[in-house]
DNA sequence: ACAAGACATCGGCTTCTGTCAATATAGATG
DNA sequence: CATCTATATTGACAGAAGCCGATGTCTTGT
């Protein structure tokens, strides 16, 4: 791992933009914001993602989540790498099995791009 | 609480799930929400967005928006389209020119699902 | 050590998407 | 009507993205 500037994730550059109405994005803003848009916007990886959210406890077994879908294992297990990727999830292995979970501070800094705005 | 797969936009759909941590979405309801992120998961429509949301007044010409990117006029023009269908902005012809406006609610509701808890 | 199971990676195929040039449409103006 | 200007549509193409089967990598159990 490096220490030079690229090193944040998507979810943690999220939060360094004021909201949509706020004030017009540049467009490296923009790009920096993009992969965790573009990592929520499949029906299969937004699923997951709810899938993984609403277990109790925050977390969920892979094994769990294959058979919630009509795909091949090496599909979800793609679609688990791009959430991850993005900062979306956290992934934990224990023993056998791998355990993801949800970054809510990723989800919030988006909601709050997006306009989480008090009105 | 869930409609009818009638005339409603992606954006007008959206506000019938619960938060994404509250209870796993099905297949259906994931399909009906990601036309929104995907129409803001690209950064030139991402930028476009904030620089109408931005805008004084909430709208902005499109004669305005040309000038902000370095892409040919039929480009911005298929974006705009991109957003308008999404439900994400409401489209005004004024004479010869088209003002763009944002669906707050639009953009309110996708906020919500994401997770804007209050926590 | 070996076999089995859980998950990841690779290589390919097909479908989707962003872009442009060319062209069309529609309103304003002379 | 003829023309100019603002925006939309069409068609084509390159690159990205989703999917699967085959294979690789760990870890556990025998």
């Amino acid at each position: 791992m490096s220490n030079s500037l690229t090193v944040l994730t998507p979810a943690e550059t999220a939060a360094c933009c004021a909201p949509l109405s706020a004030e017009p994005l540049t467009m490296a803003q923009a790009e920096q914001v993009v992969p965790l848009l573009k990592a929520l916007a499949d029906p299969v990886r937004l699923r997951l993602m709810s899938l993984v959210a609403s277990r109790a406890g925050g977390e969920a077994c892979v094994c769990d989540l294959n058979e919630a879908f009509d795909l091949s294992q090496p599909t979800i297990s793609h679609h688990m790498k791009v959430l991850h990727e993005a900062g979306l999830l956290d992934r934990d292995k224990r023993g056998v099995w791998v355990y993801y979970r949800v970054r809510p501070q990723a989800l919030a800094s988006l909601a709050a791009l997006i306009g989480c705005a008090p009105q």
